[in-house]
DNA sequence: TGATACCAGAAGATTACGTCA
DNA sequence: CGTGACGTAATCTTCTGGTAT
């Protein structure tokens, strides 16, 4: 089972303005499409650069899975035999063939056939295939691993890729471009949770500025309408209007040892400095980093 | 050049299996 | 030992882009 780390996802908060403080990055695989790829969707997503995933294969720790497996009868992750390889080169598998091409749930049906192609695959003969057809199969953590890598440098296969991959791994090209699919599914669904978070948090922090203003438009209109009372008010927090040039600027501060006379210009960009910040960023507690809204839905 | 059919591949939804608490 | 939750491999459906006619 692989837990998050496994799956090359990582959060840091992230602040637009500032990416070396409060930084978020979702650390999801790139989804930058293949060149065979037909999908149209942008991705933010960091294309992390590993080392070619076509290098040796590790030694895999499938011999624990095969006693296992072996024991029930079927060894679901037995290497595939040369005519599966052969068969899978001459285009037979794609995600519509043979099983998945039959209709509606005739499982009988379709357990036969089934069976008939892990046979044809496994090398299996009649009496060891008691067992449903949808055998499940665990990758091993060494062949997950190699398809992490190879979903780092590119999160879709080429039919070349994928035959490369498959049989460096002992896998049927089918298996390893479901795992692919797979693959992208979780990124994007990982992704969507995240956006959710962002924007609940954009929305959260936007109720909350909206209610700082709300309150501070009703202070001023009660201030307003008792002009005597403004009078002996120190002026508000947040806007103080400048006699001079008549802009609004932030709570007066001491003013510093010099000439009086001072010129309008600096005078203002001192305002401005003196400016109020905004009591809080929009984006300042934000989990993600900022994404245009219509990236969150890529088809579109 | 536009219309049509066909195919391959991707996404999305769902099912089914294995594992674990 | 049974059970439910969870992760994920596998399947199915739909959509889309490319290509041939």
């Amino acid at each position: 089972m692989l837990e998050n780390q496994d799956l090359g996802l990582s959060l840091s908060l992230s602040f637009p303005e500032n990416k070396t403080t409060n930084s978020l990055q979702l650390n999801l695989f790139s989804s930058l499409a293949s060149s065979t790829s037909p999908s149209p969707s942008p991705s933010p997503f960091n294309l992390l650069q590993k080392t070619c995933w076509t290098d040796s294969f590790p030694s895999s720790d499938r011999n624990l899975e095969t006693c296992r497996t072996f024991l029930k009868g079927i060894d679901v992750n037995r290497i595939p035999t040369i005519t599966d390889t052969e068969e899978e080169e001459a285009g037979v598998s794609s995600p519509n063939s043979t099983i998945s091409s039959l209709s509606g749930n005739k499982r009988n049906e379709r357990e036969i056939n089934c069976e008939e192609e892990l046979d044809c695959c496994r090398g299996i003969s009649d009496e060891e295939d008691g067992e449903t057809c949808r055998k499940k199969l665990r990758l091993t953590k060494d062949q997950s691993a190699v398809l992490e890598e190879s979903f780092k440098e590119h999160n879709t296969l080429n039919p070349k890729q994928k035959q490369a991959l498959a049989k460096r791994l002992g896998l049927r090209p089918r298996q390893v471009e479901v795992w692919f699919q797979n693959r992208r599914a979780r990124t994007k669904l990982k992704q969507t949770e995240v956006d959710c978070e962002f924007l609940k948090r954009c929305c959260e922090n936007l109720t909350e500025e909206n209610r700082r203003l709300q309150k501070e438009v009703q202070e001023l209109r009660t201030l307003k309408l008792s002009p005597q009372f403004y009078m002996q008010m120190t002026p508000p927090t947040t806007l103080t209007m400048c006699p001079s040039c008549e802009q609004v600027a932030g709570p007066p501060t001491p003013s510093p040892p010099g000439p009086t006379n001072v010129d309008p210009r600096a005078h203002q960009m001192g305002l401005a400095q003196q400016q109020r910040p905004m009591p809080f960023n929009l984006w300042a507690t934000s989990p993600v980093p900022h994404r245009p809204i219509s990236a969150l839905n890529p088809r579109s």
